[in-house]
DNA sequence: GTCGTTGCAAACCATTTGCATTAAT
DNA sequence: ATTAATGCAAATGGTTTGCAACGAC
């Protein structure tokens, strides 16, 4: 729980920006979660808590904290969705049920170089996004395998 | 350019698929760039040779191909991306002009056993994405301080 | 001739914006 | 008191869909 003074009030204050109760709760909503929420999922969330925000709000806060680097904006295949983990991280995206997994973040600083060498390009970051089958599904898969012999 | 009669349309008709002039063109169209184009680009650039096609068939061509295995499809945070090249490979996005680069693919096989042991999930793929400077936004960024001199 | 595909227009849906009002500082 | 932020409603813009006409096979 972000409380009303503490470091996000002060970071935000010092920029000019007020830590107002919708920015505070939904900043909580997506640190709460690592399922990379959508817009309108932190929205339905947001609304057990804050029954008369607006959707408007939702966006505009999700925006405005990622650009302050509270939070991060990821494009998927489904849309704009936010991640509440701001720590260097990579991906696994499961190919069966679709989820996104945070796995802690691979030492590619190797084919960092390389790149940087073969290209000229000033390689500053990077990702890597893993795909596959994430363990419940394996299972899943398994045991639908079982249950048909 | 694809031909009218060819693996493209032998793979096409093999699924009970048509290879007609508006699909055959916008196929075309994307795999003569790498510059990753969105589907209004795609249109633009079709249109000079078909003036009559619409954006609907754009739309339901590209993502008919890239179901097929004809382009690869990409969320960038500017939306919806085609790729033409589907050979495994990595990208780099140029943090100052926003462009996508295409990089030969990196040897990530060590990170990629990492995450299957640590999560227990069955790695099937991944991509890297490297992001920075390239070099012509380097060249421009060296120029304009040359010249503030 | 069959049936996948097209063009057109309307529908859809996520996201953004204008504006009068509210609330953080 | 000042002015950033909100709720609401309307607008926007990219993408999808329904349907009659068309065209690949």
């Amino acid at each position: 729980m972000i409380p009303k003074r503490g470091p996000v009030a002060e970071t935000l204050r010092a920029r000019g920006l007020r830590l107002t109760e919708p920015r505070r709760l939904i900043l909580d909503v997506v640190r709460a979660t690592d399922a990379h929420p959508s817009a309108s999922t932190v929205y339905r969330q947001l609304r057990k808590r804050l029954p008369r925000v607006s959707l408007a709000t939702v966006y505009r806060n999700l925006r405005r904290l990622a650009a302050e680097g509270f939070l991060l904006e990821r494009a998927g295949m489904d849309g704009l969705r936010f991640d509440g983990n701001i720590e260097r991280h990579d991906h696994f995206t499961c190919l069966t049920c679709r989820r996104v997994f945070d796995v802690p973040p691979a030492q590619a600083l190797g084919p960092r170089r390389r790149v940087a060498i073969r290209t000229g390009f000033e390689v500053l970051d990077h990702r890597i996004e893993f795909y596959g089958v994430c363990a419940g599904c394996r299972r899943r898969r398994r045991d639908r395998r079982a249950a048909a012999v």
